[in-house]
DNA sequence: AGCCGTATCAGCCAAATGGATGAGAGACCC
DNA sequence: GGGTCTCTCATCCATTTGGCTGATACGGCT
């Protein structure tokens, strides 16, 4: 039987070395190359045809994890791809999921977790780390926590520190609206301030 | 000629295991140990009392890396503490080089880096990674922008949503002083509100 | 047709925040 | 001793924000 060939995603060296330390203990598992941006990981795809893609989703400069995540999914080739990043936000979770990745693993994982990720995602099965796990669950059991669209958006300027006068003139919609929306938002969230709302948020989200 | 002793200290196995394989190709550097947390880097040290210990500041549980590095400094064995981490958060870096430390590398450092920073280290000689060496410059350049380390607290609890009043009993001030201090980071920072203020430091300082 | 969720707006009032100014105490430096 | 920071507190006032209630409009679902 063949080794599952894998491609490694990252931009810290560091950590693509790691990894191939840490695979390359395993008979079964053959690290074939590695990339440090998603453009790089894009060619070697088309090169490789790797098995699975280990892939971080922050990548300092251009495309990141995401966006390289679509494009992978776009070749057709057939890869399975495993998130494996430091951060467990829930919205990248969700979003690398809508992506096309099959599973999604924390840096501070077991050793026997990375392996048993990257052998159940050639065989379609999904993969996640406990916490990430619970984080996506708790975000399907409580569906009235989630933002309208409009709320989304609001938030999101919030974020950036705009005053309500000013995410009125932003959104074209009058201050009153700004703050019915942002009542709808802390209740939501949980929180009774603006400042409270903006520190869960950044974090929650991984807004940066 | 014997080999520069290392202890590795980062709650990632990944990247510990990559620092190892790494610094196992220099035949003048050696990984005699490594640590998962601050507590279990403290014990380590004592025990191997290594030359230079190579550290990340962020680590989940327990006793951070600021904290960690004070500590061990404290033992007074004589280590070289290097800085090793993904991001070039300008408090993280006058904290870590205030509590003891001798160099700052980040996680995307090119190896020749790594090796001349540890080397650099039993020296005496402190490395800094480009992009870490220009902010700390920056600083310099712009003191009227450095907050003081009251005005520093206070702005991390800001970070978590805290109102003014809350503020005055967590550090045990009036809600007067509270709003003087606010006033200043204002200024410093360049914003008019507090979401502002928030915000660019969640985004300016890394803090989560 | 009726119901629900979403988005829009208004008015009122209490509380929180921001700006300006002044001021005292202690630490540190020259 | 004098100057400069830093931290502390106070007062006054304008602006902003938050809580509450109620209202209109549109679209989709049943």
């Amino acid at each position: 039987m063949s080794a599952i060939t894998v491609l490694l995603v990252d931009d810290h060296l560091v950590v693509r070395s790691g990894l191939r330390a840490l695979l390359g203990t395993q008979p079964d598992i053959a690290v074939v190359a590695d990339a440090a941006s998603g453009e790089e990981a894009l060619v070697l795809v088309r090169e490789h045809s790797p098995g699975v893609v280990v892939m971080d989703l922050a990548m300092g400069e251009g495309m990141d994890g995401i966006e390289a995540i679509r494009r992978i999914r776009g070749l057709n080739s057939g890869q399975a791809i495993l998130v494996f990043t430091t951060y467990d936000s829930d919205a990248d979770i969700v979003r690398a999921v809508d992506a096309g990745a099959m599973g999604y693993l924390l840096k501070d994982a077991a050793p026997e977790e990375i392996f048993a990720a990257v052998r159940g995602a050639v065989q379609g099965r999904s993969v996640m780390s406990p916490p990430v796990a619970s984080r996506l669950f708790q975000q399907l059991r409580n569906p009235e926590e989630i933002l309208t669209p409009r709320e989304a958006e609001l938030l999101s300027l919030l974020t950036q520190g705009l005053s309500n006068r000013e995410l009125g003139q932003r959104l074209f919609i009058s201050e009153a609206t700004v703050k019915t929306h942002l009542a709808h938002i802390y209740s939501k969230l949980g929180v009774e301030t603006r400042a409270a709302a903006i520190a869960t948020a950044i974090r929650r989200e991984g807004m940066r």
